[in-house]
DNA sequence: GTAAAAGCTCAACCTTGGTTGAGGTCAACG
DNA sequence: CGTTGACCTCAACCAAGGTTGAGCTTTTAC
């Protein structure tokens, strides 16, 4: 660390630096702060001050939301950080490891029902009886009692 | 086809009807007919009436929805069907294979992003200045110039 | 020392995909 | 013929994830 990089510690970064080094908008720095997803303190001029820590937060925040995680379950996660201490690659890890699953899942449905398009398209889809996409599989497997699309194949 | 189906046919069903068989709410169908993605005529007492075909529309716009395809796409999609006369299996198997194409591509970004967010895991996710997922490969292809989520390596 | 740039708050607005409710009409059953 | 239940329209509201603008203060640069 340079000496004008432990100044810059010291003082924090505005929210315009912020804004700059990790490519969000400021009105999005200050919505965040306002749903509890980052934090900052203020100068004498009431101008917010953010610790170098922001920008991992932030980095991670977007990496949840492309895995299609809402803000709010990311808001929750970012809560089981350690406040005492500068969270450090195992406490990220943790939070990657949860979201994970949820990124997986979404992709095994979106990958079931490529499939089950794919065959419709051979097939003539949504007009044979036996089609899979007109009684999704979850609804199904669930025991048939989930919102079927129809309730009679002979609908169609 | 019976003979109380002939004349259903004739008929119409009802939004009630409709509501039923399809397991979507009648204030979505309102809507859907709004934003142009379905019709219907009206009975001697303005109340709507749907022709068979309407239910297929629905399975359709049900299925492109959970592949991902946003509502006024779907529209612009339904418009390309033939007015003349009922569409037939190939009319549809030709939307199927165009959202196909959409659904290849969010499962091919999800399926990317994992991959990083696993070997993260093991690396201490976006605390190391190769980690991917600082850096989406997307913005890095595409020569640079997209809004990168950090300037510098460094700053993290 | 002054002007421009950056920051502040708070409320209003935006899109997507619908839902809810008020106030009134239509249809079907007994 | 009356009373339910189904239907109508239109406007307001909801959640998520922000953006925009007005009006005012602070900081920075010349």
């Amino acid at each position: 660390m340079t000496k004008s990089e432990k100044i810059k510690a010291l003082q924090g970064f505005s929210v315009g630096e912020v804004a700059e080094r990790s490519g969000v908008a400021i009105s999005t720095l200050h919505f965040y702060e306002a749903e509890g997803l980052i934090e900052s303190w203020r100068n004498g001029g009431n101008h917010r001050r953010y610790s170098r820590d922001v920008l991992r937060r932030i980095a991670v925040i977007r990496v949840a939301q492309r895995a299609g995680v809402p803000l709010k379950e990311i808001a929750e996660a970012l809560k089981t950080l350690p406040q005492k201490r500068t969270p450090n690659a195992k406490d990220w890890a943790r939070l990657s490891a949860g979201w994970r699953g949820e990124l997986d899942a979404r992709i095994e449905t979106l990958t079931r029902l490529r499939d089950e398009l794919s065959g419709c398209i051979g097939c003539g889809c949504l007009s044979l009886k036996a089609c899979p996409l007109r009684n999704p599989g979850d609804a199904l497997a669930a025991g048939g009692s989930g919102p079927l699309l129809f309730s009679s194949p002979s609908e169609i």
